[in-house]
DNA sequence: TGTACATCAGTGAACGCGCGTTCACTGATGTAC
DNA sequence: TGTACATCAGTGAACGCGCGTTCACTGATGTAC
């Protein structure tokens, strides 16, 4: 791919790229096709070779967000250690390092207040990384005492809200002034937790 | 106070409440000077009568609501059941239902990407509301066995983890497609099996 | 290999618009006498 | 009570700007012969 042809080589990919480098600077209704035009060093008019306008960009920059996302959900999952407990926790400590190294594309996925029905494609990509997410929380969610065990989407619920009230509050500037606790401890610690309050006990102990 | 005197009578806040609305709706930079005069009924100019700005618009805005924000923490922990667990569990509804009822004050807070120390005025507000919320995780904290019991700061922030990320993923709309649990159920529920994790049993059992 | 041609990615100018902010002003209000 | 005056909240026009989008165009590339 990328095949550094005809004129500017990779136009579209370079216009998700800027737009990405935007929103995640200038938060998603900060950012501006004409800006993101000039970052890939192309007049505006340019763009509309290759999206049908401002939201489509960003559409697509979320989708290209949301399989990121699930190939990282799905790659920590797979190849986590051997017990439920192990994959679960490498699926959660994944979720929080594509938040971090992907502060564009998380913002765009979850700030960006587009409807992922928007278009077939991100709407595609947003419902795989979904049941991803959803498979790994049931994984583990078998392994709870039947008498505490919650409703499955009552489950995947909260460990979500943890992990996205971590990132939002936590694991947002590079290097925040007088942060005494990582968001990785404070995610891993609050998933355990939680986890511990519903009858399964901490993975080494 | 609001001594519908002079020419309109009280500007200052009718621009705060239009500024708010707009907020809401529109995310906070979509939110727009002259939109919010023209909900005031009244020039974009007369704004600057009242505020320095844009920026002192949202902020006040902003100040405003941690004003709210912390009386409602405040009086939901002074007037809750007297035992420990039962007034931690009133501050967290008090949490929830401010964001609920003052969604754009909410925002305004938290997602603007203002920082606190703009204003003297805010900076105090937000601190006052920080302390009380401080507060109230710390009186329930000293009642956490000792061998179980986390750092302050990691038990607030677990805390205000959840309940902001029931907050975004969960309480926004007002009545949302297919959404099977109740913002409330859910940050009650969750905090009450991150609160059994730690070993305190639930109130009434 | 060399030439003619078709394609189509990106240009540059233009559009109408709403933005935040400024400025001299006006006219309703409150106050002093 | 009535009049003259000072105050100052809000007006209206103007500014320079950047926005998203359109359109006819141009010129580098790939292809056919």
């Amino acid at each position: 791919m990328a095949k550094q042809g005809y004129h500017h080589g990779n136009l579209k990919q370079a216009l998700v790229d800027a737009a990405l480098r935007l929103i995640e600077t200038r938060g998603p209704s900060g950012f501006t096709l004409s800006e993101a035009a000039k970052q890939a060093g192309v007049t505006p008019a340019a763009v509309y070779r290759h999206f049908a306008g401002r939201n489509d960009l960003i559409a697509e920059a979320a989708r290209q967000g949301y399989v990121i996302f699930a190939d990282a959900i799905a790659s920590a999952h797979d190849r986590g250690p051997p017990s439920a407990r192990g994959r679960f926790d490498a699926t959660c400590r994944a979720y929080l390092g594509f938040a971090r190294q992907y502060p564009g594309h998380y913002v765009a996925m979850f700030e960006s207040g587009l409807p992922v029905e928007r278009t077939p494609e991100l709407a595609l990509a947003a419902g795989r990384a979904r049941t991803l997410l959803d498979q790994a929380a049931d994984a583990l969610r078998q392994h709870i005492p039947p008498d505490r065990r919650p409703p499955p989407e009552m489950f995947s619920a909260h460990i979500r809200a943890m992990s996205h009230g971590v990132v939002e509050l936590f694991a947002r500037q590079p290097h925040d002034n007088a942060a005494p606790l990582a968001p990785e401890d404070l995610l891993e610690t609050g998933i355990g937790i939680y986890l511990r309050g519903l009858g399964l006990d901490a993975p080494d102990s």
